[in-house]
DNA sequence: ACTAGCCCCTGGGAGC
DNA sequence: TGCTCCCAGGGGCTAG
């Protein structure tokens, strides 16, 4: 699911290519969940609106905000996609099909509009992952911004670009953990926010730092041997300076790796990150923990409804 | 003000 | 082989 280094990754690689490009034309078959600033848009009518909205546009950058990545607009709107669990941007040369011929899995009876790469089947954009397109943006050098998601959580919106932090979407969102200038001690005072919090909780927490999420997190506290449903006000101070160093480093060690694709994300090639590869505990439940000299094994629990896995032998809990 | 829990969604995997 | 059931979970929302 994408967090911060997803996001991250999807944003800088689209900066490279959007900016200077026009919109020529939307498509969606998704409307119910594209937005206008704080306005639901359920229907064709705010389809209709977000489309005059953004064609003939063109991009001028392509930023993140937490996991948020904003499409800046040359008509001074800007485009918000979250991407939420299985979201995810991928850019190419596509085609609308009717009846299409089949992808993936699609079923033989398939009868709606589909996107599909105009590329050759070696392209990663290819990848079965790939082919939940609810929405595309065509740009007039006939190359395409599509969102995959097969789960259709993600969020897409729009803005004018001077208000959009006064939405609720980026109003309170905390610091950005990879900001140079975000130091030790801005991470502690936010933490404190919640005392009585339990720590993954926190990390997760978009109010208190943004971009972290259950992946990141996980690999967080098993990096720093500090059990997750620590409560923030019972780890001391040094223990919570190890995990803001953590934090930095397992955030970067996501992005150089181009993000995690255990699940659905892509970068926007279509190419998987290789996150997944270095986990040491998220969804490593029965596995021996790979600590050296610890003799644990991950673990799985439920807290607030969310999967936590750690190692209940080095992942002390300050209680 | 707080938190626990439901909801959205659907492919994939496990079990029978 | 094919059916059913459960799981993944970010964030918005509501009930307590």
């Amino acid at each position: 699911m994408p967090e911060l280094p997803e996001v991250h990754t999807t944003a800088q690689n689209l900066n490279k290519i959007l900016p200077g490009l026009k919109i020529k034309d939307v498509w969606s078959d998704y409307f119910s969940d594209l937005y206008e600033g704080k306005q639901q848009v359920k229907n064709k009518k705010y389809f209709q609106r977000f489309k005059k909205d953004v064609v003939g546009a063109k991009v001028k950058r392509v930023l993140r905000r937490a996991k948020n990545v904003l499409i800046e607009l040359s008509n001074g709107k800007t485009i918000l996609i979250h991407m939420k669990m299985t979201g995810h941007l991928l850019y190419g040369r596509y085609l609308l099909r009717k009846n299409s011929p089949k992808v993936g899995k699609i079923p033989e009876n398939w009868n709606k509009e589909i996107w599909i790469p105009d590329e050759s089947k070696e392209s990663p954009l290819w990848d079965p992952y790939n082919r939940f397109i609810h929405i595309t943006f065509s740009f007039s050098n006939g190359e395409s911004l599509v969102l995959s998601d097969v789960r259709k959580f993600a969020k897409v919106a729009i803005f004018d670009s001077d208000k959009i932090f006064e939405f609720n979407d980026l109003k309170k969102i905390g610091p950005e953990p990879l900001e140079e200038s975000f130091k030790f001690l801005n991470f502690k005072r936010q933490v404190l926010k919640k005392p009585n919090g339990k720590i993954k909780q926190v990390l997760m927490d978009q109010e208190i730092i943004a971009g972290i999420g259950n992946i990141y997190s996980d690999e967080i506290l098993w990096l720093v041997g500090v059990h997750p449903v620590s409560p923030v006000s019972k780890i001391p101070s040094e223990v919570l300076k190890k995990i803001f160093l953590a934090m930095k480093k397992v955030l970067k060690k996501g992005i150089d790796f181009g993000g995690d694709s255990t699940s659905d994300y892509r970068t926007p090639d279509g190419k998987r990150g290789s996150f997944q590869y270095h986990h040491r505990a998220y969804q490593k439940t029965g596995s021996d923990c790979s600590k050296p000299k610890c003799e644990g094994k991950i673990s799985k629990i439920k807290i607030f409804g969310r999967s936590a896995h750690f190692c209940a032998t080095h992942q002390k809990l300050f209680s």
